[in-house]
DNA sequence: TTATATTTATGAAAGTACTCATCGTTGAGG
DNA sequence: CCTCAACGATGAGTACTTTCATAAATATAA
């Protein structure tokens, strides 16, 4: 979990820096708007902390190049302005959150989870396809009100069925997926036929149908029809 | 790999997804830029194949859009206009390649999979940390011109710590990035001490120093001092 | 220093993912 | 309809990952 840290002040950023550390966090900071973007354009990150008073203009400025270009980026604006005119200026230009200067250590840290939690949250809506139900956010598979018992990889593997589903996909999209990186075509897919295998082997021993339907030289799909 | 077909000529785009379907690539399609606009904004693609030639404008219009709000996404652009010209203020505005029409299928594909792959290749430069180094292309890890034989998650805890070298990481912090997602304060981050156990043991069965130090209560780092 | 709690290290065992060899299926062409 | 080749399914084996229990190391406080 990358931030990066846009505060002139630092003392504070160095406090930010450790404690953050701590609890998991990597941190690299900028002390303007100017080396922000240098930042930004190298590297990615998953929320940038940003005060508004800077020595070379104003936070809000940043903002908004943030939300346009790098929208990936969650924001989290810190500022000793706590003129309620201010925090609703940022939240409304899409700002994720607004933390009043000072603060505690442990609300930024909860804050930076809340909004890394929210944005990360793939899979908190529930998903349902026919008799199956994926709650987000616990996880967990339903069937006729049976808890499948999937491992990693097979509930991976089923959340994308369901997420596309009545779409073809390849064994190598899958294969793709399933890995988490770009798979040569010399690379070999086969661990997908023992995923699918498992999933159908799980679903049918809780006492559903086959979902999965194979297209022979195409791939899989669930289609809902 | 996801692609959005910005094209006009309907049985072109029939042909085309039809046969990257076969390869691996999931295809979406839409005839004109006010369409294009719309997926864009819905949806993340890896590669967008523009035509040029489309019954609402310029396809170059949509290409100064992708590059400035949609900058991970790579551009392919195919167009009947073979002119010099044309090929060149597509590949100056950033498109990542140019395709004259008309083209095999195979060409495409091969053009697309190396804008994914250029896009993609994080580890491509050599990382080099004291007497280690790894190898972008092969992925090879050389110690003294001894080739180590690390697991996949080896293999990535160890570049992990060499792109961050000389930086305090914590256990939840290399927990995440070796799991692939988020964590919560809950999980058990425990499995990484064997990681780290079987990186260290590799290393000095290679006649390798501990580049690894342990930071009481912090985490782990690898300093170059 | 010594006792105690917390954090890290380690070996063994359990759980999971992937490979391999083999067999069954599907569809194209004779 | 039969043959053949390509693809998919399956079980068993191997390699990898993670958990668990326990031991060692480190820091804190008496």
């Amino acid at each position: 979990m990358k931030v990066l840290i846009v505060e002139d002040n630092a003392a504070l950023t160095t406090i930010i820096t450790t404690y953050l550390g701590r609890s998991g966090f990597v941190c690299e900071q900028v002390t303007d708007l100017k080396q922000a973007l240098e930042k930004l354009y190298g590297f990615s990150y998953d929320i940038v902390l940003l005060d508004l008073t800077l020595p070379d203009g104003d936070g809000l400025t940043l903002l908004e190049q943030l939300k346009s270009k790098w929208s990936a980026t969650g924001v989290l604006i810190m500022s000793a302005k706590n003129a309620l005119d201010d925090r609703l200026k940022g939240l409304d230009m899409g700002a994720d959150d607004y933390l009043p200067k000072p603060f505690h250590m442990a609300e930024l840290n909860s804050r930076l989870k809340a909004i890394y939690r929210r944005r990360h949250q793939k899979g908190a809506v529930n998903l349902i396809f026919k008799e199956i139900m994926i709650q987000g956010e616990t996880k967990q598979v339903e069937l006729n009100n049976i808890v499948l018992d999937l491992t990693k990889k097979e509930f991976e593997l089923l959340r994308y069925f369901m997420v596309n589903k009545n779409r073809l996909m390849t064994k190598q999209v899958i294969a793709e997926h399933l890995s988490g990186d770009y798979m040569d075509m010399a690379d070999s897919f086969d661990f997908v036929y023992q995923h699918i295998k498992n999933i159908r082997r799980k679903i049918k021993d809780a006492g559903g149908q086959d979902y999965i339907s194979t297209v022979y030289g195409g791939g899989y799909k669930m289609m809902e029809s």
